[in-house]
DNA sequence: ATGCATTTGTTCGTATGTATC
DNA sequence: AGATACATACGAACAAATGCA
């Protein structure tokens, strides 16, 4: 059954990559947890048997990732962050700036991401969340004579709420940043049209449509109208040929019918 | 209208990060294109007035970013690269374990990347997409008598083609990351039962279903049977509490008839 | 509150193997 | 095939910053 020899390419490997491995796995496994130091740089030249220069660009690329942060002059040596959604975030903006990530596609993206969040937090909130999210409704209807500022801030609390009420960490990390990564790419083309009060009002019935849908367990219909919500609010900032993916999303009934 | 001074928190900013940040902003504008080569380690060196092993600090960060790849010996200097996911999905697989996902959470991502990724495809796929499905699903037939190694190999091309025909990086990206993470945690779990040879007919029938509603256009059925087939396999690994969440995400009447 | 020992940030010099013309 | 310029990696050094006695 020796088929072929079945050789790997084989690729020049730098010792500071051998090193970010190392720690990276000490990290995954949890033989490192956040709050921990790594010893300090000397001493890891020591340990890995290299220069320092090599540890240090390991470490360098260790803290561009955001797994470890080092001050000059600790005496504790590098210190292991806990986790954050940085790094993810900073990917999926260079993903949307390198333009394989259209304004459309992260639009779709937020739309998925948003809708199961709803539909799962219909069925599993507890009292207190639900509680949550009608302050946020709440802080939204105050915000309308605040000007968009403080609506738009009332408006993440209740995508927040919803999020957290999920259950789902990965959802929530995910729906955060392309949230956050959506509002960067448009928040210029977007800003002279926020102060419109008529479309804060419209924005503020399409979510507590989605509210009184969360309240009475359905999800389906938290589903359908949150994402009724995005496609009416954003829709119009995408070229007309990739609506047609924001609109995939949108009907239950098959496009069978008359054009 | 001068509320405070709002003051922004300081914080040292190394002399690697400025370089880093020069580049990778050259690359976001256009100035530097994939392809192209960026100045030697020593005319980088003069440009930036650094010493060397600051500016090789910046190119590791970069190089591990996916961004440029520096060869020794290389005339031409480092090579500005094309874009890849590999940073996204590296960083999507750090957040699946750092928040130590059950396997509950990374089903339920899963159903709904592969549900929006099938709704997708049905309205947006070409001629030539469409047979690359054909093609897999002919590959699983065939291979229900070759055991479960090819029936999953073939599966597997069949989600990637239709996550392609989503055209949508991000989900794309996403749904490989998950489909790994979930795999690796119940692979050993899933092993025995994996030479079934009546699982792997279910399974080949639920495709066959999707592949029909995608080949018809018709996205909502193609969503509604992808959830199902996902539920329908691994529902039984997933502990009965938790079970709740997946089937939210199945079913589009609400909930109000007889528990 | 002060100093001291230690650590990091940064620089310079050098030896070695490599890719291109 | 050789010359040249390059990146990789090492070692020593100084200034600034930190934590602890």
């Amino acid at each position: 059954m020796t088929d072929q020899p079945a050789f790997e390419q084989v690729r020049p490997v730098r010792l500071y990559e051998r090193i970010v491995e190392q720690v990276e796995a000490a990290i995954a496994n949890g033989e490192l947890v956040p709050g921990q130091h790594l010893p300090s740089e000397r001493e890891l030249v020591a340990q890995f048997g290299t220069s320092r220069a090599t540890v240090r660009e390991a470490l360098r690329v260790l803290e561009s990732n955001g797994l470890v942060r080092s001050r000059p002059g600790d005496p504790n040596g590098p210190e292991v962050l806990p986790f954050t959604a940085r790094g993810l975030s900073k990917q999926l903006r260079r993903l949307a700036r390198a333009e394989e990530l259209t304004l459309a596609q992260l639009l779709v993206s937020r739309m998925m991401l948003d809708a199961t969040a709803n539909r799962l937090a219909a069925v599993l909130r507890t009292a207190e969340q639900l509680a949550d999210m009608e302050a946020a409704i709440d802080g939204m209807r105050v915000a309308l004579d605040l000007g968009y500022d403080a609506f738009g801030e009332a408006d993440l609390a209740f995508h927040e709420a919803v999020a957290a009420a999920s259950g789902n960490t990965m959802i929530q990390v995910s729906n955060e940043v392309v949230r956050d990564t959506v509002l960067s790419v448009i928040s210029d083309r977007i800003a002279h049209a926020r102060n419109s009060k008529a479309l804060m009002r419209r924005s503020l019935e399409h979510h507590e449509q989605v509210l009184d849908a969360i309240r009475s367990g359905d999800g389906p219909e938290a589903a359908r109208a949150s994402l009724q919500s995005l496609y009416d609010y954003y829709a119009g900032y995408v070229p007309a040929v990739e609506r047609r993916a924001l609109r995939a999303l949108l009907d239950p009934a098959p496009p069978t019918g008359a054009g």
